[in-house]
DNA sequence: AGATAGATGGAT
DNA sequence: TCCATCTATCTG
């Protein structure tokens, strides 16, 4: 059995694509929600001036300072849950950004969760959606992905590397042009490409 | 202490 | 293009 700590332990923009069809199931009260990986996005803590730890270890982003496999779960804009996996070794503040995914379990819940108006391809199309589909908050900031708890990554069959497309990240003001941004190609579950407006360029 | 920009998403 | 909503971080 292969050691999932030790594949997540590199440093994010490596790590990343291979995060694409990988499974992340959330068991709550309500029920299992699960949805396989489509898009993501590499942050590469002390160089990458975009990564929330850009600046150093504060007590938001200890979590990604922490060991790999473990969730780092952030509020944005004051309204979404947005969560990345962890990745690179203890003291490297690396993570991959969960950007979209596909509801493989749960239809029903994520539904419920994402409003009825919601369109199935949209229920976790954008961090935003997706951790509001995962039912994710600050309670599940620093949960262990790998040790069988409510919170479960399980590796899932990769797509195709000739299926696997590269661009910008979303949204970011700063290394706009960095492509560290992966996802499935045609995927209708892949979110759309907003750049920042401040980004400089 | 006050300002502000932000790894978004949905409506207009 | 605008706005909801809030907080980490920067500035003075």
């Amino acid at each position: 059995m292969p050691d999932l700590r030790e594949l997540l332990s590199g440093q994010a923009p490596e790590v990343a694509p291979g995060l694409l069809g990988w499974r992340l199931s959330h068991t709550t009260s309500e029920g299992t929600v699960s949805v396989v990986l489509t898009e993501v996005e590499a942050y590469q803590g002390g160089d990458d001036p975009a990564s929330h730890a850009f600046r150093g270890l504060t007590p938001r982003t200890r979590v990604m300072f922490g060991a790999a496999g473990h969730l780092y779960v952030y509020r944005s804009y004051g309204i979404h849950w947005c969560a990345n996996v962890v990745t690179g070794e203890e003291g490297c503040a690396s993570a991959v950004l969960l950007r979209a995914g596909r509801v493989v379990e749960g239809h029903d819940l994520a539904h419920h969760r994402r409003g009825e108006r919601a369109s199935e391809r949209s229920w976790a199309r954008g961090p935003g959606c997706l951790g509001q589909a995962l039912g994710l908050s600050a309670a599940q900031d620093g949960a262990d992905l790998l040790r069988g708890g409510s919170l479960v990554l399980t590796p899932g069959a990769a797509p195709a590397p000739e299926l696997v497309d590269r661009g910008p990240r979303v949204g970011v003001s700063r290394a706009a042009d960095v492509p560290w941004r992966f996802w499935v190609r045609d995927d209708p579950t892949v979110s759309s490409y907003r750049r920042s407006s401040r980004a400089a360029g």
